[in-house]
DNA sequence: ACAGCCATGTAAGTCGTTACATGATTGC
DNA sequence: GCAATCATGTAACGACTTACATGGCTGT
């Protein structure tokens, strides 16, 4: 149940309406663990029932209601929990991988479509978390500054340091994907050079 | 729908039972998408319905049988569909990661070993995939041999290629991970010697 | 008036996890 | 006789996806 512990993070920093909740958890949590708002909703709901938030609805229009969370002392505490409990390993699955593993049933140019897609969206993503390990290091994150304000000064330093760490992480990380698609990339060629081309296709089927 | 190709690639090298097919599964595919029998069963299940596959039941004791499954060319052009077909970017979510953004809440030393279990965690991995990858370049895994014994000889080097190019790419995706958890104990270290050693403890809670 | 963003939900379906359940065969 | 492994399932629940649905507010 990770989604809650994002929640329950964000929260931690200040109250918010679930929509404000939403587009905060887009430009920060996200980047790993995303979930879209038919998710976020009921969940914060959940979290309610639970104790670990309360929401206060207030009139918006005529029909509407906005509803307004804040993180109670059973949910601060269920988060600190959470961040000390062993973290299981989690299980393996990989879309990309699986998939470039039969590559032998396609053509070398889809192998090259692939792999080539496969580069572009990781070095999409490594623009991304490039940008944000700079928002960090530069504290200019709406976030980030609220959280900042409220703390203690002798925790800034982690408080930054750790979330720099983990977008570092993911920066090097996405690298490693644009170059294993590159070296892929190259596989391909020479597969296509010193291979009769004739593309795969099997023995006998029912 | 993953789980159907991975399948669809072991069936393709040979008709097996269920219970064959989840061990052959388990020491290959599962190590880039992993599934209980739990799932396997019902989805074979499926998988014949949909006519992919074609099982026929032999008696097994006096009550229970054993069902052994071919692919059909059904099978075989939606397995080839799926490997041409543009592959959507995964998800991001990683509860390590997501943790470590979150480490303030915890005392340095959760963090240190929060980081520890990742690096351990991620070495085994790493070993697990140099195995494969060795047994792979040595042709010695039962499924690898079955399936060169059936593919003409101009495929052998794509088939090997490809899954060695993959589980390559695993081992320096874990050998990351071991150096950014390692990174992280150093970061721990560090914070611990430079800040005062009050942990986190939050502001007003309702 | 219309577009665009603010704002909050429900519903159906799929996928995945965990636990429960049962029986057969093989070798010691 | 017992343990280990072979062998095949079901059930309940939880997590996630995709689509549907509705209405408010702000600026042009």
């Amino acid at each position: 149940m990770s989604l809650r512990h994002a929640l329950l993070g964000l929260l931690d920093v200040a109250p918010m309406s679930g929509y404000t909740l939403l587009k905060q958890f887009d430009r920060s949590v996200a980047y790993v663990w995303q979930a879209p708002h038919s998710q976020i909703y009921p969940e914060l709901r959940r979290m309610e029932a639970d104790g670990l938030i309360v929401g206060h609805a207030e009139p918006r229009g005529s029909h509407a209601t906005r509803r307004t969370y804040s993180i109670t002392i059973a949910g601060r505490d269920e988060l600190r929990r959470w961040v000390e409990e062993p973290t299981a390993a989690q299980p393996e699955r990989d879309i990309a991988h699986l998939k470039a593993t039969y590559f032998e049933f396609g053509s070398f140019e889809n192998a090259r479509n692939q792999f080539r897609a496969h580069m572009l969206s990781h070095e999409q993503l490594q623009r991304k978390w490039e940008a944000h390990v700079e928002s960090l290091l530069n504290r200019s994150t709406v976030l980030l500054k609220l959280r900042l304000s409220t703390a203690p000064p002798g925790m800034h330093e982690p408080i930054v340091a750790y979330k720099v760490h983990v977008y570092q992480g993911l920066v090097q990380r996405a690298k490693d994907e644009v170059a294993w698609a590159k070296a892929g990339l190259e596989l391909v060629d020479h597969l296509e050079a010193t291979c009769a081309a004739t593309p795969f296709t099997a023995q006998a089927a029912i």
